[in-house]
Parts: structure tokens; C-alpha cells; sequence
DNA sequence: GGAAAAGGTTGCATTAAGAAACCAAATCAA
DNA sequence: TTGATTTGGTTTCTTAATGCAACCTTTTCC
């Protein structure tokens, strides 16, 4: 029984949990944009076991996530680096953790601020066309035909 | 050997993912959102096995992201709807489709558009407090003293 | 040159996932 | 009212994923 496959669903959130939507894989994208690049910086970072990292990395690089670049002087020393599609995915951390913020409380050690001014952020909203602020029960779900979906709250 | 917890991490992306980090948990989600209810309405959208589902579903309703309702005159007619916190992982699942779409194209059969407008929706992004669009090399992670950790791209 | 570090791989035990069968209560059709 | 069907599960079995520890090779440090 292989694991269901998400990417045929017919839906971009499925295709996209395809690629990132493990338990590790956001935490390492995570990891790299707090600045590690090594394996063992990765390792010592998360607490992961190394097969499992491996793993996770080397599908991340398939999944164009992140690059693994040769830094050494005779071959094996190497980094792991985001690319601007895992850069991208930047949006998707910082909701995240703000939501689990929100309900949950700050269980961080750290802080995302604004690098010029040093302030907190902003929270991450979805926004409509001319900039106002949207909710779930502000949307329509239309299929292909512009015909709409039920939809609930 | 079960499997890692994430809320000890001292990382509020991690205790996100460790309420909505699995495979189908935010599928259920995004289901939801799009206005199904019924447990078998679940089953036959996501094509989930239904002891995944049910395991799932309790799980959620657990972290308050859902309630169970019941419906029935006599006691086992049930829906599941989302709570407060879990409409608010519209911002979540809104960020997610998009960065899916802007990287492996529309993969979805259905829009997401204004209610009140029909137009599609903005772009998520990041902001700082003054509405300036940050991406991860504008911001800094600091440490509960306000030290700043190095960070990469 | 020896020791340690980096980046893995392998083997094993435990847990989760998926498919299918089964089941009890409630509802629907006749 | 009876029988079939729907709903919302649970159980069993097989396969896949996870975690840990040990090991291994190349490279760097001292």
C-alpha cells in the first residue's frame, strides 16, 4: 500500500503538501531560512534522524525546494541552500507560525522582525483585489465555468 | 519508536505542524472550507481510507480546530465545521494553493474569487507594520534578548 | 600521521497508512 | 411495518514510514 498520491487530486493545496507537507519538511525549509546551510546544522537544529533528513533533503532538491551545493575544496563538503521557490514558501512559514501564535501562544525562542526598523511584523491576511481584508465566508470557490460551490463556515 | 513530537521544540511552526502537519490534515481543512460537513462527504472528496479519516477528524476536533455537531433527531447523524481557530488557517491554505500555483501552475479544477466582486483574490505576502512587502532577506530572527541570529537566503 | 568531523548508508524495531471487510444504529422506500 | 440503504464508524491485515544506533568513507584539523 503505497502512500495516496496527492498531485492528481485536482487541487493545488494537495499538490503543493505533495512537495512540502510532511511533518520535516516545512521545519527544515524553516531551518534554512534561519540561516543553516550544513547537514549536521540541520541535524543538531531539529533533533532529526539522519536517514530521515536525507531523505527529506534529497526530495526537497528533486522538488526544486532547495539546491545542494559542492563547498568543498576536494568534493564532500556540501550545503544545502533555498531556492527562490523554496525562498517563496516564505509566506506559508509566517502564516503558520502566527496562527500558531494566535491560538496557541507564542511557544517560540525567537522573534520574526522587520531587519531595517527592528518592529514585529505584520499579520499575514488575504486580501481581495482593492486591499480589503478577507475571510473564509468572503470567498466563492467557482469551478471551471465560473459556476460557484456551496461553501460553509 | 513513536513518532517525534513537535511541540517541545521550542518552534511555533512546529507546534502548528504538529496540530496540522500531516498529510491530510489540512485537506480535511480546505475541504471544509469549500463547505463539506458530513463524514461521508469528506470520504468521497478526498478519497480518504475512512479509519484515516476518523482518526483525523477526532484529532482535529481535539485541537479545537473542529467540533463534531450533532445533527440527527435520534443521536448519530453528525457533522464536523470548522472553529474560529480553523477558519483561520484560511491564510494558511489561501498562501499554500498560491505558492503551488506560481510554481507548478493551476493544478486546481476550481478559483477562488471575491465573493462580492468575483474577482480573483491578491496575492498573500508578507508584510512589516507599515505595509511594506517583506521577503525572507528583509526580515531577522532575534533571541528573547533581541539578538539577532544569522540568517541566509 | 592520527583523530575527529561531515555526510551518508544499513539494519532493525515500532508506528502509521491504506484497503477491505464487518457492524450497529438510524433513516428511507415500499 | 418491513427491508434495504445510509451513516459513521471499528477491526484486521499488509505495506510504508519513522526513529535509533551502528557503521563507513572521505576530508579536514592538529
Amino acid at each position: 500500500m503505497t502512500r495516496k498520491r496527492f498531485d492528481d487530486l485536482g487541487c493545488s493545496v494537495a499538490c503543493a503538501l505533495n512537495e512540502v507537507g510532511d511533518w520535516w519538511s516545512l521545519l527544515v525549509i524553516k531551518q534554512a531560512m534561519l540561516g543553516t546551510r550544513r547537514f549536521v546544522d540541520f541535524q543538531n537544529g531539529l533533533g532529526i534522524a539522519k536517514n530521515i533528513l536525507c531523505d527529506r533533503l534529497s526530495r526537497l532538491v528533486d522538488n526544486g525546494v532547495m539546491t545542494r551545493v559542492n563547498v568543498g575544496e576536494h568534493g564532500t563538503r556540501y550545503e544545502y541552500r533555498l531556492t527562490d521557490k523554496g525562498r517563496d514558501l516564505f509566506t506559508v512559514v509566517v502564516a503558520l507560525r502566527q496562527w500558531s501564535e494566535r491560538w496557541n501562544g507564542n511557544k517560540d525562542d525567537m522573534q520574526l522582525v522587520d531587519r531595517s526598523s527592528g518592529e514585529p511584523l505584520a499579520q499575514v491576511v488575504v486580501q481581495n483585489a482593492d486591499g480589503e481584508v478577507l475571510t473564509v465566508r468572503d470567498v466563492l470557490f467557482v469551478d471551471e465555468n465560473g459556476q460557484p460551490l456551496e461553501q460553509a463556515g
